[in-house]
DNA sequence: TTAACTGAAGCAATCGATTGCGCAATCGAT
DNA sequence: ATCGATTGCGCAATCGATTGCTTCAGTTAA
């Protein structure tokens, strides 16, 4: 691979007059430009980013923590983040933690020595040494979804309990009384924060909520489908459950088939984060929609604020869910 | 950030003995050792890995460019190879190229400055400019479901043909005779092949193929839903549709039961990819596996023989695909 | 006692860019 | 014709590690 020497050597020049060509930062004269462009194309030169980020400080890219990217959720939130990186000229590195504390924590070492520009963080659990060098490390951050005890950070997630709330409320609305909820895994804030929520729905319109009705699960239509069967054994089963995400919604769908319990007209489900599919799964599901692309978007540009530096306050923010009525739903009692 | 030299000067040791013993790379006294690492624990040091990188030529990184990392298949084939990269301490940059050759062009430029180690490529299309580019900078490289026109690298695919194959023939065995097909794009190979598996089925089973009942799409779950759509319109419908992926089967059992025809007992649908959510899909799918998780560890292994270097011969792997059968199929008329 | 070794650690060049400083040539004005 | 301003480029230090070569002190053998 040719260097920037050998560039300029070629062309007859000095490498600062072949750094400034290449990067516009002062004036060339046409002629020397032109040559220098020419033996560029010839050479198929290609400058060394890692040259180049030694020397600025800068790699232009951000790493990425997600817990599972294989969640579409998180697929089509990486997404918007990547969209928008890509438009700033910043690269994504990609890291899979699987909800293991120690993988991470592994990854963020690794992302550190490659001196990322900025993280964005969807933990996996921490300890206190990983809050210690996130906090010594001192990397422009940004926390999505989930907090890390320990570390002062930019934080952005959707209203977890409205999401929650809505769901619910709309499943009351339509007269279901005996209402399950099958939550994610009860460590995490977003499903507590969407069980609040489900609650506050049933409060409000005067249900007792019944402990045998909330079911904990992991984020995979497996574990929806089989807590959906639990459920669905119940003496005396709920007639509409609140899965706290789409893919535990469409595994539920497929448990209940296998039951013989018919949805919409038996059993209502309403999902979480409305991912691609949920608009042509079968029933078409109603489910709460979390603005992914945006929130990607937003978690970008609060990113690239962070590390353009100045000293912002530091940003909370709490997106708006939103209601998709689809096919999934229907009075109790229905035919 | 501190520097190994910071690290040296505190220690009193010359930064040559920082780097040995912080790579256990020649001998180094006791005594020095621990007054040395306990250095770098109080400064809390992390080594440069861009600084490393310039004096190694080696980044430990691979660039990934995919179409669309938000469709299950990549997502979980991703998931493959990063894992088993994160195994063999190599990073992933990841690129979505949305099936647009100039973002990939753009993109396949930001990997080359940053030097990745090698890459993994599904093409979303290259025109001469960009054959040319990859080939004169004889980056490792190992191509995946799509060749390039114009390169010669390590290619790996499963099956596509026999994929196809074995779809149609077990609806042929299931005694279907008018079994649509609703193809992925028709300029990809994948695609092409799949149909030609379909193809061979039909003929073998002596069915004439009728170019109404082959539809081509994009590979998403709306694509299925509209392709689907027209094949059940047509005046003699199918009673079965192999789909080219597991999205679009999905998105036409929606289609098929807004129209009001039943899975499986009046069609018959098989898809393609195996991804997660087909085991739980409403009806279970019915689908051709493609061993996604051992593809991205053999391309994985491939690329990091091809960075080790000698000069293995070029290779070209075909992965066996396999038929699951679940309950989106049934013989036909059954009820 | 001395020459030959061995073990431990330092020196300094190097990787490939970027950039502040300085120099020479040209220009315009008087 | 002279002088200050401007234009166009080159020199060389620098970023943070790695590593071949050297040096130095302490051992061992003769």
């Amino acid at each position: 691979m040719a260097t920037m020497k050998q560039v300029a050597e070629r062309a007859g020049v000095s490498t600062s007059t072949v750094s400034h060509v290449i990067n516009n930062t002062r004036k060339v004269s046409n002629d020397v430009r032109e040559r220098v462009l020419a033996i560029i194309a010839e050479t198929r030169y290609i400058p060394s980013a890692v040259a180049r980020s030694l020397k600025n400080d800068r790699t232009n890219t951000i790493g990425m923590m997600v817990p599972n990217s294989s969640n579409p959720y998180f697929a089509e939130l990486i997404q918007g983040i990547e969209d928008a990186a890509f438009k700033l000229s910043y690269n994504i590195i990609l890291c899979n933690a699987y909800d293991d504390p120690i993988k991470q924590a592994a990854y963020l070492r690794v992302l550190l020595e490659k001196r990322i520009d900025g993280l964005i963080l969807v933990s996996s659990g921490a300890d206190a040494a990983l809050a210690d060098l996130l906090r010594t490390a001192n990397v422009p951050m940004v926390l999505v979804d989930r907090e890390v005890a320990g570390v002062e950070a930019d934080f952005i997630e959707s209203n977890h309990e409205e999401g929650g709330y809505l769901a619910t409320r709309y499943l009351v609305n339509l007269g279901h009384r005996r209402i399950g909820c099958v939550s994610g895994p009860a460590e995490l804030q977003p499903s507590r924060d969407r069980v609040a929520g489900y609650r506050r729905a049933l409060a409000e319109a005067g249900i007792e909520d019944d402990p045998a009705y909330l079911l904990h699960s992991d984020f995979t239509s497996e574990g929806g489908f089989n807590a959906f069967g639990k459920l669905l054994a119940l003496a005396s089963p709920p007639t509409a459950i609140f899965a706290s995400n789409d893919l535990m919604a469409i595994g539920g769908i497929c448990a209940a088939a296998e039951a013989k319990v018919r949805v919409p007209q038996q059993l209502s489900v309403v999902g979480y984060d409305d991912i691609a599919l949920a608009s042509y799964s079968t029933p078409r599901l109603t489910t709460v929609a979390q603005p992914k692309y945006a929130m990607g978007e937003m978690i970008t540009h609060l990113l690239l604020e962070r590390i353009a530096g100045g000293h912002l306050p530091l940003r909370r923010e709490l997106l708006k869910t939103r209601l998709v009525e689809r096919q999934s739903t229907a009075p109790p009692g229905h035919t």
